[in-house]
DNA sequence: TTGAAAGCGCTAACAC
DNA sequence: GTGTTAGCGCTTTCAA
């Protein structure tokens, strides 16, 4: 049989409140009682169980890991580093993390389990996930956190990348190389991240009196991988657009994009230089190995982890952003 | 307020004991009652709290997912997709699965938190874990399944991969694309599915009446990823061994092999062919794209969730095996 | 076939 | 500061 709070309080010759309290930290408890109800939890190996708790309190201890699930099918290793920073944190709250997928187009009879069963305190919600979804949590009332995304309206708690600052840096960075040709290649402009690359090559371009023109930015490819960037530098190179060096929008194009110029016999970093942006082992199995922007993955996990386990407290409020720098890796394609 | 099981036997008109047989389908309830209870369940939106139902049943509704963490860590898409294929498959048989992740030399303060807490039903480990751990939760008489990993001693359930047959269908292909000079390149053979493959290497090329002496077998690595799969090929090329094929353990070490073979001029598959193992994302984004052995990843973690779940029922023993056929996937590099 | 009632292990009022 | 006690929402005897 499992050892229960009542065997603890007679152990240790106290009532189960007093217990209870000791382990609740609600003070109120005398130095020595509380020694006397610590050694018996030591000595019985006692842990409170989860789900009696829960009924009481009416918190799970759980949280809710929400991802879209074409990201995850692909096992893309970007989301399963956040995933696994919101595991570790987890640990030091008390939470545990349920992670499920849901599709793209979120049908009613989709809607997670531990929503409709109520067995989460918090949601975190990573990457592009349906509107409708993220409308029915807040309908809920349940905390919830996004990472790397934020909808076009509606004022959500969010860990978001700062793109543009990245941006910036691989360009200036490719600026001080003596580089004055370059073009952008991005995916998938619906999401607003890649938006904000965009624009962001466009902007600091244009600060250093250089030509951003159509020409110079690839960015009508709704699939962000290494195909799309294979194809777009495949076009830039065919239509002799005079080009230095390239800026990805991400890992994956930058590695198309690499094989489009090793495919036409240009030399990399020599004849063109490639920046990326994430940092994902494709970087560094590529070769040339990739320049690129570190986004700290397992931290922007945790970070959500606290955040929600703050709003949950109450002890930050729903609405706060979060924005995480990112850090230029210099590596042989630049 | 939440809906309890109280109101749905008001709404319907009977008993919460009437409302909970129907609701555990155990049996002795009219049809006509039977259907009241249920238009009052979906009228209401009802859903049974876990909590309150684990207190009472002693079922917590969990399943853990335990990794070692340097494979996880990694965000080795192996394991990611087999986890990915336990969290669909739990959806079906009603379970959470919690996920944690552990350390190679596991200390007595690293138990997993739901072990602890007593807060899972059963188990899944995937890939080497400590001995200790297993003993651990065998000593507490949870079920248990483990993935890809038979310990030396002590009979567990497992699902297994089929190594020698895979092995056997690589080396076959390679015989029957005329090579006779192949060369094995293994890691870690402290993993017995490794030393499957290794001896299936052996066993096949005798069979073929070849030769498998020890200057065509490297397996002394510790590590089996990419650079051992380049150390290993640079040596053997460099002693001038005969080689026209390699057969690599793994995809990572194939991928290794295959950059050595690039750097020294040789054509693949004209000059050497290469196979790997597993089937993962390195398998097709190699250049040029690797034949391999593709394993059922996530249907391996499906089939985990399924034995543990029968054996937590009871209608499956503690014990069984399961062995997952692969099958050949020809691509460029042969 | 159905209903009443006793807990499951815990927290939180409320007494003392 | 500490103890008593009433539930949290559910399943499960046991009677009817």
């Amino acid at each position: 049989m499992n050892v229960t709070i009542r065997e603890v309080a007679r152990e240790a010759g106290v009532a189960v409140s007093t217990v209870s309290l000791v382990l609740n930290r609600k003070g109120r408890v005398s130095r020595e009682t509380e020694r006397k109800v610590l050694e018996a939890i030591e000595k019985l190996h006692y842990h409170p169980q989860r789900s009696a708790r829960g009924l009481v309190t009416r918190h799970s201890g759980n949280l809710g890991f929400i991802l879209s699930s074409d990201h995850f099918s692909n096992a893309e290793p970007f989301y399963t580093k956040i995933f696994l920073g919101t595991e570790f944190e987890a640990r030091s709250h008390d939470y545990y993390v349920l992670l499920t997928t849901i599709g793209e187009q979120f049908q009613e009879k989709e809607i997670p389990r531990f929503l409709l069963e109520k067995n989460v305190d918090g949601v975190i919600l990573a990457g592009t996930v349906p509107a409708r979804i993220i409308e029915y949590i807040k309908e809920r009332g349940l905390p919830c956190v996004l990472i790397d995304y934020l909808p076009p309206s509606g004022n959500y708690s969010a860990i978001l990348i700062d793109n543009a600052d990245g941006i910036r840096q691989a360009v200036t960075h490719l600026i001080e190389k003596g580089h004055r040709d370059l073009v952008f290649v991005g995916g998938d402009s619906q999401h607003p991240g890649m938006r904000e690359r965009r624009d962001a090559f466009c902007r600091t371009m244009a600060e250093h009196g250089l030509a951003a023109d159509a020409g110079r930015i690839c960015a009508e490819a709704l699939l962000s991988g290494a195909q799309e960037g294979f194809d777009a530098a495949l076009q830039v190179i065919t239509n002799k657009v005079k080009v230095t060096a390239f800026v990805a929008a991400n890992d994956a194009l930058a590695s198309g994009i690499l094989r489009a110029c090793r495919d036409h016999k240009l030399r990399i970093p020599e004849d063109v230089a490639i920046t990326g942006f994430d940092d994902v082992e494709t970087a560094i199995t590529a070769r040339p190995t990739l320049t690129t922007l570190h986004v700290p993955k397992e931290e922007m996990g945790a970070l959500a982890v606290r955040l929600l386990s703050q709003i949950i407290a109450g002890t930050a409020s729903a609405g706060t952003k979060i924005l995480v720098p990112v850090r230029l890796v210099c590596r042989e394609s630049t």
